[in-house]
DNA sequence: ATTGCTAATGGCACGGAGTGCCGTTAGCAT
DNA sequence: ATGCTAACGGCACTCCGTGCCATTAGCAAT
């Protein structure tokens, strides 16, 4: 309807990366604000485009659909993931790597309260959105559950597949949750206190190999025993556990 | 082109549930054999109702949209694991009852093996199919996350929210990997028996609380103790903890 | 058997998504 | 000033998904 005058979209600003990313962050603005005034179904691709003052076509260099419109670019967040990993100490925890990489995710969020606030009452809403969100989940799980399975399996684990499977999902749930509850915060909370309290727990859940050593104060011992076996064997395999520093019974 | 002169679907079969059951299934056989012979994006909405003897207006009476020719109807086993969910002992392990709602779906997919198999190759091939198998597999985990949220609260669990969308992933996640392993051996293997294994570790990552007490031979007991704790503390508490046979605490 | 009701069906037409193609033009180098 | 390159915009096309409506099978009542 209302179109500006003088937008600068008109000139060739996708010459150079930097103009891509402007009219790219235009595009995404104008759709988030369409869709949120207008609704999703009613707002076409020609709206976005005309309120973004480029043409259809032009959109569709940018987005491969309407419903990418909303969305940021996670394939640069995929490749530094992937890079993190790479970069990665091999004797730190697995988990705690995987946490680390999905927090990549997360700072991608922070870093535009506004327009992950925004778009995020839109997947709550549009079910089309909803799925496509999830479905980019999905591709940071998978990410984690390469990394996670390749770390198992050098580390001689039992089960490293299912393992990993498990274990990113969890990472990536924990993520999930505390992005949630900051998007419903408004982007006020903190969300990086949140992610750590909640990676703890998934790091709790499945670091089985080792307790924490780093952390000084109290360590913890699990132990998996049979309850068939007798009460001396229970007591002299715990003890065992419980001297030596670093050697685990596995 | 090839129409088959004395097609049953040429009578109102939708007009029984029955019927229906049967046109739809006729509808996804031919979706995923056509997928599979020309390519997803080479088929159009009329091949498949062409191939089924029905009318393109008909195939989306069935079916929402193409892509969705492929699934079974994901609603009837949520309203399944709803059902399983509302009748659950509250004595039962959270996810336990968690796993055997999944454990539906997958029973699901084993009821056609030979479905199963085709459709895999597609949602493994196909970008749009495998997003949409995504989006479904996280409805199901939605449910999981509220049934364990609901029994994680009531429980005076902390932080019961974080925790139940963790496991509810993790059990997600464990599911999904005896599906894959089950569809890649071409619906040989035994399911079931992979599916206790993975539910199991899962199972023994997040039930902090208790022990299983119900598998006969040979019970695991986990226990977590502090280091810090003396010896004499360590061996008062496992006994204790070993000798009642079925009262545990909560 | 005839009649009437109900609901599944299929054809038609329409809007909109996504794509291939091509002429146009801005930005840049020579 | 001229030529090259690539982003852009417009056009046309296919196909998806849907609203509308006439048709007809199946069933019930008379």
């Amino acid at each position: 309807m209302s179109v500006e005058p003088q937008q600068t979209g008109r000139r060739r600003v996708g010459r150079t990366t930097e103009g891509r990313r402007l009219l790219r962050r235009t595009l995404t603005v104008a759709a988030i604000d369409l869709f949120l005034e207008s609704g999703y179904e009613q707002t076409t691709v020609d709206d976005i485009a005309a309120a973004a003052g480029v043409g259809r076509r032009t959109f569709f260099r940018y987005f491969r659909s309407k419903e990418d419109a909303i969305f940021p670019s996670h394939d640069e967040v995929l490749r530094d993931i992937e890079r993190l990993f790479a970069e990665a100490d091999d004797r730190q925890n697995p988990i705690e790597v995987a946490c680390a990489g999905v927090t990549l995710v997360l700072d991608s969020y922070l870093s535009d309260p506004d327009v992950s606030v925004k778009r995020y009452t839109l997947t709550h809403t549009v079910a089309p959105l909803r799925d496509r969100e999830v479905a980019s989940v999905d591709r940071y799980q998978r990410v984690l559950a390469r990394y996670l399975r390749a770390r198992f399996e050098t580390d001689g684990q039992p089960l490293a597949d299912l393992r990993a499977s498990v274990a990113a999902a969890a990472v990536a749930a924990a993520h999930n949750h505390v992005l949630r509850r900051w998007l419903r915060s408004g982007g006020t909370e903190d969300a990086h206190a949140m992610a750590r309290k909640a990676f703890q727990l998934v790091v709790d859940a499945f670091s089985t190999e080792q307790p924490r050593r780093e952390t000084g104060d109290d360590e913890t011992v699990v132990a998996v025993l049979r309850s068939s076996a007798s009460l001396a064997e229970v007591v002299q395999q715990i003890s065992a556990s419980l001297r030596p520093a670093g050697g685990h019974p596995q």
